[in-house]
DNA sequence: TATGAATGAGTCTTCATTCAT
DNA sequence: GATGAATGAAGACTCATTCAT
């Protein structure tokens, strides 16, 4: 006798995820990049997946469980796509590099902005999530690792100042890079590439300084 | 001709708010410090102001403006009591100057970032606040107002380069600021002063350059 | 020292009714005809009269008693108005008169039955009023004797059989009348006039009888 | 693959309906004989029908739905019976026929009354009920139908005038049955049966005519 | 293991009634 | 008597969770 199999996952055999632990932690990924954290609701879910209301207990003890789960790999995700656009060092410009970096940061800020609101408007969700998050090795320093690891090797190279604080400019790059990410989610219809250009702008400006 | 008062409000005849309005958005205002937008019931509001489940709607169309009114009551104080912390063009350094205003600036953040994740988490209210914060003199560029006019002060007074980009200063000033708060709400435990001082030498960073 | 009277006695001072109660009891019959009677509050009733929600229990002992009275005047001005048009004997055909006198009665019919409709609804309200209209000399024999006294007349005149069963007579009429009532209700967008000729035809038929 | 069952289907598993949804209708419909409309709560039809607060969501958008079922039910069961009991052309007396005939509508109208107070006291609720039951063969004209066939075809029998208005005395028929089912209902506790003779000398009245 | 209807605590909101002034 | 804000018991509806099949 062959264990039952959800409905959902006759439906497409060919790119079915092996169980449906894994397809519902995707399904609630997309719903998420739909609707907001407050506004989801476990029938979503199962509808928007294809199977019953109830399945859902089966493979996780709640549904903080399967948001926590979705929200870590949709994360993870976006760490991914991320992660292989670290800038090499020694090429092209210090300053481009930045603005470069700098762009797709506040490109996945944008996108990061909605889940964290999300969490900080439910603390046990976000106590969930930070426990996930730091289990793995993921957590906001990886994210800050490849900048760091850029600036080290820049330095090292000579083409900034030796005594460059690392840290301290991660800091700034970030945050800059989070402010436009901002504006950008508060306000939809702005023209994009004048934020882009913003960011540009805040970039110049870090790397010659306000003595100039 | 004088109505009832609510037995709240016989409570500490002292400081009491001249109505039940003004107390009203108080106590949702000190719940939202406490517990998340997402979890605010009308009942909790009802209980932690001492008065009945329904006056709320005697002052209030619904919750949602109750809710608004305090967001923007607490927003509205947090602005008062940070705007008379601006610098002064000409005194003491630069460096010190921003540091200081960073530092006040990532406090006041730390706090708005809650407020601001209940509101990006709940699209309705975020369009209420926004309406709202627009129609009086407030709207984020209230905040950034004292920090660009010093920056321009000390660019006209020499003190920074005459062509500094006061705008892409801001930004990443505020970005910084912003990247302390959050790490602060992050890691509520962490230390204090070790925040501060990232901060600072994220300003110091920012004055040199990175060529510097 | 003379008594206080309600704000809204002061307005209109010359057509002012002796008391608030009387007041009350027409604005509320004024409401009764725009909103239906399960969707009427005493909020409503207070600013439509332009008076404080509480007066009200000053003056009744709870909203259904002022209810309750606004129905049995309203009722009592319907009857007033349609106890002018009685038929007179004698006069002009015996067809013509009851033709006249239902369409009379149809169209007071269409406004009982919407008071109708709202105490069958509210089997508390029904019984105060049921109870509140048979003290008066009111109730429905007082609509249905002017009928039978002229039809009595009619038979003592000669003009219809000598054997004429006058209730059964008044139960047809008013029957007849209260359908076509009930069809311009059910159809308000109904072409009058030809409501009316239906009307004119039941009573023709009822003349000749069905083997006529 | 067989879903929970509601506690209430268990309990009379003889007489069972196959799903809550029927159970439900029949419930209210119930509740409807006894309470009126306006005071008819979910929680009623819930304690009534032994199952829980909420299920009546998953069978019906909201409590409008239900009620609207349950009204068309209602009356869709009343039509039923009573259509069975149309008389035969040419038997008996035309008299004897539509007296039987007008009893039997009496009683029906009895209960039709309440529905529709109900329904004329909620004009959202009487839209609905309108809507539905205009997409069945329901309506009123359904009502009227037989009797209009049954006199036509004693017209055509030769057994009433040739000329005989068939609309208008179905209208007479069916106001002097609803004036007699009013006071059946106004008062309960009348002597049925006198009643019952006041509608007969009504038809004999009519099938006489005045001038007799 | 999947199903999906049932559960019921909890949410926002309304409104008749009270009562200090 | 008049005022009108406060009261709080209901009402309709939602939704995470359970469980018989």
């Amino acid at each position: 006798m062959v264990p039952k199999r959800a409905a959902a996952l006759h439906a497409h055999p060919g790119e079915t995820p092996a169980n449906l632990r894994e397809h519902l932690v995707a399904m609630t990924g997309e719903l998420l990049g739909e609707v907001s954290l407050g506004a989801l609701t476990t029938r979503q879910i199962a509808r928007h997946a294809g199977v019953s209301d109830g399945v859902l207990y089966n493979h996780f003890a709640d549904k903080s469980e399967l948001v926590i789960a979705s929200l870590v790999d949709r994360y993870a995700r976006l760490l991914d796509a991320f992660e292989a656009q670290a800038p090499t060092v020694g090429e092209g410009t210090v300053e481009a590099n930045l603005q470069a970096f700098a762009r797709a940061l506040s490109g996945l800020e944008a996108d990061v902005l909605l889940l964290g609101a999300g969490l900080l408007a439910d603390p046990a969700l976000l106590a969930g999530f930070w426990t996930e998050i730091h289990r793995s090795p993921f957590g906001p320093d990886r994210l800050m690792k490849p900048l760091r690891a850029y600036l080290e090797g820049e330095r090292a190279a000579g083409r900034v100042s030796p005594s460059l604080d690392v840290n301290a400019t991660t800091t700034l790059v970030f945050g800059a890079s989070a402010m436009v990410a901002l504006t950008r989610r508060l306000n939809p219809q702005a023209n994009g590439s004048r934020l882009d250009a913003q960011l540009d702008a805040a970039i110049t400006t870090l790397v010659r300084g306000l003595e100039g």
